[in-house]
DNA sequence: ATGAAAGCGCTAACAT
DNA sequence: ATGTTAGCGCTTTCAT
């Protein structure tokens, strides 16, 4: 069933009624109108009352265009998100939307909009138009970073904090997630431990950092396997490479959930029970983690409330005020593995 | 650690240099410039060139409302999504993700700006002011078409067709997902048959129209089962509740993966085995159901794809073309279950 | 409580 | 190939 649509008469932008056109119905000026569709207390009630009456009749829509030339401001906020479609990776995975979730709720309390980019077509005009950027995701050696750093706009981050870096960073402590993870591995006793991440990605490395300073304290060593990519498939590849070496370990830590599944697949293929022989913990604590058989220990970190902290850094940034960059907590949230 | 940020000198909308600025200093007029940063072909290579060197060197930054204003036109599509916070769902889960990828990738290329916003916030001014509107799902009983059908403004939206609707629709074959999922349960010889699914959703109406009709032809009758949401604890609820009236069933389609996860959850803790005794089929193909144990089977499709189709539409009712509803094929990836 | 004037930065239309 | 004029729709002065 194929139902065809003709072309109806849609509000092209500059099509419908002005303030202007309200104005004469309304018997008054056009700054009257935008005093009364502001909620403006200078104008009189009944007035504010009638005008928006035939503001709504006549399906008055709201040029932001023209307000913004005015006022000088954009009231929007870019966000840049890294999302190259790819077969079972979308981005870090849960990441970006409970991040938006985030953004736009606060955002959009504010007043602003969120204009979404990636960042392949991030250099449109409306994105360098825009009164702040909000990039998630730093890229491999922070190359989105400088490239976003030179448009000259406050500009938010989401992701590990590099030691000198000049922007204002938001993430999760990514170096205590690492070292929960570390401290897990020692209260079971293991002590044949491996890392599986890239850590071109600075939180994968943070994550790492943290995770070996506590295990150096026990004098431990840590073998490291690097994926191709964040999928289950390169997950799983890395993890047989690093058998090939170390066939012997009893603990691994992925820098995501789905390395760490496809590393569980991997150990099971060859013969290694989770978590009887190797305990395994992932990152991110995703609904696929989560219900995973058997179920994936996790790091977990609270994106919703990182987009919402991140909108609030952007919009101090418009507003000139001084701002920090800030670690959320993470939690180890132990399953089975 | 901590590292504070003094607020910096930021480009604020209106801060920068203007045509006018750099017509004076490139020595020509201001429409002269917008063209050259235009590339028309009307101005001379040399004095373009000139022109974009001193607009790169003044950092200058084009003002898009003022161009949106004089033009008529955001060059923007609005996309709603439906984005409650939820503990273990994201709105139909992988859906917005994909499908906006597809969308930001397409709307992109041809010089659009993707607005987001989610349903709640979804009136401020600056989505009124979108050149049009794409919905990512149409709600429990369209109410969120509705909604946005009031704002006149040209709208796609991503979902079931809905036999009168007055809408662009662009969605996946919901009916042919579920005559896939009833096909295979024939072959298989289930004669004891469930369904998962709120059927307030229109998509998932018409995934249980499909299995209904299927099934019926073989004189085949379909149990339902109405989770209170679409997540794994909710679809596990509902099939135990299921499975008191109706423990002998040995087939079960859900109306997505979580759900499907969920009734596997239920079925093997009544001890009822999953394939063996209890064939089970999911929907959306989601990473989190290929990788569960057992293997989820799932009815696939191609969001990317959807995202980029309902750009293409969007689009094209801008341009005031005329646009079909168009539905997607979708088909059954048989793994485990 | 209301209005008049001015201008935000850009580009289409019409000169030259 | 370049310039002049005008105006998009709104809101901030500064009157009244």
């Amino acid at each position: 069933m194929t139902l065809t649509r003709k072309p109806s008469r849609h509000r092209t932008p500059g099509s419908g009624p002005t303030m202007a056109d309200l104005a004469e119905l309304a018997g008054v000026s056009a700054i009257t109108v935008s005093r009364a569709l502001a909620n403006s207390p200078l104008v009189n009630a009944e007035t504010a009352a009638r005008v928006k009456a035939i503001a709504e009749a006549q399906g008055y829509a709201f040029n932001v265009s023209a307000r913004n030339l005015r006022l000088r401001s954009n009231r929007t906020v870019a966000v840049i998100v890294e999302m190259k479609p790819s077969q079972d990776r979308r981005m870090s995975d849960p990441y970006p939307l409970d991040l938006l979730g985030g953004i736009s709720q606060e955002l959009a309390s504010a007043g602003y909009c969120v204009l979404l980019s990636t960042r392949q077509g991030g250099d449109a005009a409306a994105v360098r138009g825009a009164d702040a950027v909000i990039l998630l995701g730093q890229g491999a050696h922070e190359d989105a970073v400088e490239t976003v750093a030179r448009w000259h706009l406050p500009m938010v981050v989401w992701g590990a904090q590099v030691p000198h870096d000049a922007h204002v960073t938001v993430g999760s402590d990514n170096r205590r997630g690492g070292a929960l993870a570390a401290e897990r591995f020692v209260a079971l006793g293991r002590h044949r431990i491996a890392f599986l991440g890239d850590i071109a990605h600075a939180e994968v490395a943070a994550r790492l950092a943290g995770f070996e300073t506590v295990l150096a304290a026990h004098k431990l060593k840590v073998s490291q396997a690097k994926p191709a990519a964040f999928t289950v498939a390169a997950g799983a590849k890395a993890t047989h490479t690093l058998l090939e070496r170390q066939p012997q370990i009893d603990a691994l830590f992925a820098a995501s959930d789905l390395l760490a599944i496809g590393a569980v697949r991997a150990l099971t293929e060859r013969g290694r029970r989770v978590p009887d022989d190797v305990s395994v913990i992932g990152y991110d604590d995703t609904p696929l983690g989560a219900t995973y058989v058997p179920a994936l220990s996790s790091v977990h970190q609270n994106l919703h409330e990182g987009g919402v902290l991140l909108a609030r850094k952007a919009l101090a940034l418009i507003e000139g005020r001084e701002v920090e960059s800030e670690i959320l907590p993470t939690n180890l949230v132990v399953r089975a593995t």
